[in-house]
Order: structure tokens, then C-alpha cells, then sequence
DNA sequence: TTCCTTGTTTATAATTATTCTAAAGAAGAT
DNA sequence: ATCTTCTTTAGAATAATTATAAACAAGGAA
């Protein structure tokens, strides 16, 4: 069990002033065990359910910004009409339902390493994922 | 060099009508030697600059949807605030280049192959795609 | 504390990509 | 030609995201 003062020494550390809205929304995102993949509207339903405190949508949108600008947060890319994230911010990939639109982890050992044998000149790698889609 | 017969065929073989804007999008997205990367808007605007004929946005849509269900385009995944598409439509990567928004294809073997060691139970895998961003 | 500065939240407006709609037009078959 | 069905189109509708600007809260200094 995470607590709300090691959440609020992470907010200070990446310099964000710990307000009672980035409070509710690191205990819905942090304080779990499995990882979470979610869309901003998931995360904004999840506060106003969990914690009976609304938090505007606006806000919702910023905080996951930052948090994944200090790398906190990781995006997915699927192509949605909505962006997903994820709490496990290592390095691996993901099933994506696509009739069930949903996202399932996939540890990296379950795809083996992956060697890009192709370089472009000027750019270096930031960045290998694998999205498997999956159907009936 | 692809002759407009052939695309009125293409289309025919689909049960596709070859309309004057069909037959416009086809010389545009296959009558080129390299695989060719675009989002909608980037096609709408080629075709008013290189055909002279407007077509409307709504048809590009259509048309876009309708050879992607055909099979004659791919959707590739990336998180953007614009779906992207392709011409080639065999199993193939990407390197995404995030400073200048730009796809570059990635050939099979300079992958290697991947071999995804799980399985979601009543699910079979339907593409496996690997996305490799570059930066500076 | 109290004051001040700066960062944050908020409702709402603005923007942008995409889809929908309904009417006019074109293709294909008879 | 005529009829049916498919297609195009402009514009409206929708939905995700970003911008705006005013009210508010946090942190520091006096």
C-alpha cells in the first residue's frame, strides 16, 4: 500500500506542487498492484467513482501530460480514436483486443528480443514496441 | 507504369464502381514505384495539387475506408493525432520519426522474426506489428 | 501569520479529425 | 431511355483534445 506522502514526494521531486487533484489521481493510478491501461476518459470516470471528488476534465488531461512527460505514464500506440496509457512504464508490448478494445501486457520475454538491423543516419532508436492485435 | 484500365479493374474486382474520383485516388496512391505513407489529408491535398480536380473530403474518407477494407491499404499504428496509411500492405515494420512526423518502412529482415510466446485463450493473433520511434 | 509570486484548477470556448446525413448525380442493367 | 442502386458532396454532427482566462491554492519571504 502506496501512501498519499510518498505520492506527494514524487510530485515534488519531478516539481509539480502536490494538489489534492494530483493526489486523487496517483492513488487511482499508482496504488495498485497490476498495471493499468486506460484511456483519460476511464481516468475520469475512475476519480468521480472512487473517490466521489470530481476533478475536471481539464485537469485530468494536464496531470497525465505531465506525468508523462516525466515519465511517469507511457503512451500506447494504437490506433484508436482515443489514446491510451499505461502505468508500466518499462520496456514491452502489448496484445490489443480489437473487438473487446482492450489492452493486455506482454512481458518481453514472451516476444524475445528484437534486433533492428537498419539504421537512419542522424536518428538513434528511442523507443522498439510491439502491438499484436487480436481477433475470434 | 500503371494504366488507368487496370485500376477500373481493381476496382470492378471489388465490386467498387471506377468513378472518375476513385480512378483519381488509384493513380495517386498505386501508380508510383515506392511504398507511399499518408493521412487523409495529406491525399486530399495531392489530389487537388497533382490532378487539378477536387475531390471532397468526405469521398477521400469513403475511398480511403473502402480500399482499406479491400485489402489495398494498411492502417499503421501510431499514436498521432491523424491515422495513418500505406500502400504496402505485405507484413512489414516501421521507424516513425517524431521530429518530422514521417514514416520509414522497415523490411521483414531487418526485423527478424517474432515469435510471441503467449496466448490469450479464444483469441488468435491477427498482425504483429513493431513500431520503432527515432529520435535525434 | 500576512503578503506576494507563481503554479494549478476550472468551466467553457476553440480546434481538429472523423463520421453522418440527405439530396443530387453518375453507373450499370434492362 | 428508364430504373435501380451506388456514389459524391456540402454541410452538419460528434468526439477527442487543446487553449483561454479568471478564480484559487501552494510555498516562500517578511
Amino acid at each position: 500500500m502506496t501512501s498519499k506522502q510518498e505520492f506527494i514526494e514524487k510530485l515534488r521531486n519531478s516539481s509539480l506542487r502536490p494538489t489534492k487533484q494530483r493526489i486523487n489521481i496517483c492513488e487511482i493510478l499508482f496504488n495498485r498492484d497490476k498495471t493499468f491501461h486506460f484511456t483519460i476518459n476511464d481516468l475520469f470516470n475512475l476519480i468521480k467513482d472512487k473517490t466521489g471528488e470530481k476533478v475536471s476534465l481539464a485537469t485530468v488531461y494536464n496531470t497525465v501530460h505531465a506525468f508523462h512527460k516525466k515519465g511517469y505514464l507511457k503512451e500506447i500506440p494504437i490506433n484508436s480514436n482515443q489514446t491510451y496509457f499505461d502505468t508500466n512504464v518499462t520496456d514491452h508490448h502489448h496484445f490489443f483486443d480489437v473487438k473487446e478494445e482492450k489492452l493486455i501486457d506482454l512481458k518481453n520475454e514472451h516476444v524475445g528480443p528484437i534486433e533492428i538491423q537498419k539504421s537512419i543516419p542522424g536518428k538513434k532508436i528511442k523507443s522498439v514496441e510491439v502491438l499484436v492485435k487480436l481477433e475470434d
